[in-house]
DNA sequence: TTGCTGACCGACG
DNA sequence: CCGTCGGCCAGCA
């Protein structure tokens, strides 16, 4: 277990990338599940490195415990994560997700039968 | 090497 | 009710 692929980072990759289509989750449900509840700047910070991976990450997905859109500065435009939001189907005003608490997807709930070793293959 | 910062969250007054 | 502060951990100057 002590591998570059169990590090925090690629750990909030795999959650972030099980996160389904027209979902969205905040960066605390994704640092609590991974057991630092405290550490959820780190999840954005994770975010951050995200474009050094190649993988298709959704980070679009990840909001913050409002359903605001704080990171969409981060994609390169003020537009990119809402427009991509929408490309979904997730409903977007005032950088705010609507019907954030339907669309909420948590992994503490969602995979707490669907183990990360799933992903973890490949 | 030490220290600050950061796409957050929860507690406290 | 609303504003403020601390804490968590990893990357970077």
């Amino acid at each position: 277990m002590s591998s570059d692929s169990d590090s925090f980072f690629y750990k909030v990759y795999d959650v972030v990338r099980l996160i389904p289509e027209g979902r969205v989750t905040s960066y605390g449900a994704i640092a609590e599940y991974l057991g630092t509840r405290g550490s959820a700047r780190m999840v954005g910070w994770a975010m951050n490195a995200s474009h050094h991976e190649t993988w298709n990450i959704p980070a679009h997905r990840v909001v913050n415990r409002m359903g605001l859109l704080t990171g969409k500065q981060h994609f390169g435009g003020p537009n990119v994560m809402k427009q991509l939001l929408e490309s979904e189907g997730i409903e977007i005003a005032n950088d705010k997700v609507v019907n954030f608490v339907e669309l909420f997807w948590d992994p503490r709930t969602e995979l707490r039968d669907y183990a990360l070793r799933v992903t973890r293959n490949a």
